[in-house]
DNA sequence: GCAAAGATTTGCT
DNA sequence: GCAAATCTTTGCC
């Protein structure tokens, strides 16, 4: 169970820990929206490998995301985190959010605005985890179960209180044919303020899952 | 070798 | 609610 799990990057004072809220999965070549629809190419070939790697691409020229994947090698599937809860390193997640606004955008303006997120909103999206994170495509297929990984998973601790999973379908994918565009495969804690998409982040139209 | 579109976010109308 | 920003990857000539 990855939704719940611990997103941890660095360690000692810089370190950063968020809860992940909100993951989206996409399976096997016949899955339609999936980048591995067109087979094994460059950008894709770490979801051919093996599971617990890292999988780190560039969406739209400038928002970098990142996969958790998840199938034996030569099967194609992975995780794609949509969202984290920020648990430890707030601070230094609006930094990094600052920094990389600041290299596109006017840096004063972009500074106040981050300053006064709630701490839910700084990473309630795809691209806004790797930005709070400081995740690049150079973190593409590096293992996120070695211990002593940049960037790693944990599972979450023992003890929590079971999570209300929600399903629905996936975001963003309108290029996709049915099936697959309808597909319940995004899954989210109903109701948890740092969920993406303002709006369908509560339960009802979709099952409870597992 | 060139044209088109994309697993997004943000700001303005 | 709509469009811009921005650049890599894929698809076709």
């Amino acid at each position: 169970m990855v939704l719940g799990a611990l997103l941890v990057s660095g360690d000692g004072p810089g370190r950063r820990v968020g809860r992940i809220v909100e993951l989206e999965a996409y399976i096997g070549l016949e899955d339609m929206a999936s980048h591995a629809r067109f087979g094994r190419t460059k950008r894709n070939a770490v979801m051919f490998g093996p599971p617990g790697v890292a999988y780190v691409y560039l969406v739209y020229g400038m928002h970098n995301c990142l996969n958790i994947v998840t199938e034996a090698p030569g099967r194609p599937a992975a995780l794609l985190i949509r969202a984290v809860e920020p648990v430890a390193g707030e601070a230094e997640m609006r930094l990094a959010r600052i920094r990389r606004a600041g290299a596109h955008a006017d840096y004063e303006r972009a500074r106040q605005q981050i300053e006064r997120l709630p701490s839910s909103r700084l990473a309630s999206g795809p691209g806004l985890v790797c930005a709070a994170f400081s995740i690049e495509r150079g973190h593409d297929g590096l293992d996120l179960c070695a211990g002593n990984s940049e960037l790693r998973l944990c599972d979450a601790p023992a003890g929590d209180e079971p999570l209300p999973v929600a399903t629905g379908p996936r975001i963003g994918i309108g290029f996709a044919p049915e099936p697959w565009l309808s597909r319940p495969w995004r899954f989210f804690v109903a109701g948890n303020p740092a969920v993406s998409v303002p709006g369908r982040n509560v339960a009802g139209h979709g099952q409870v899952a597992e």
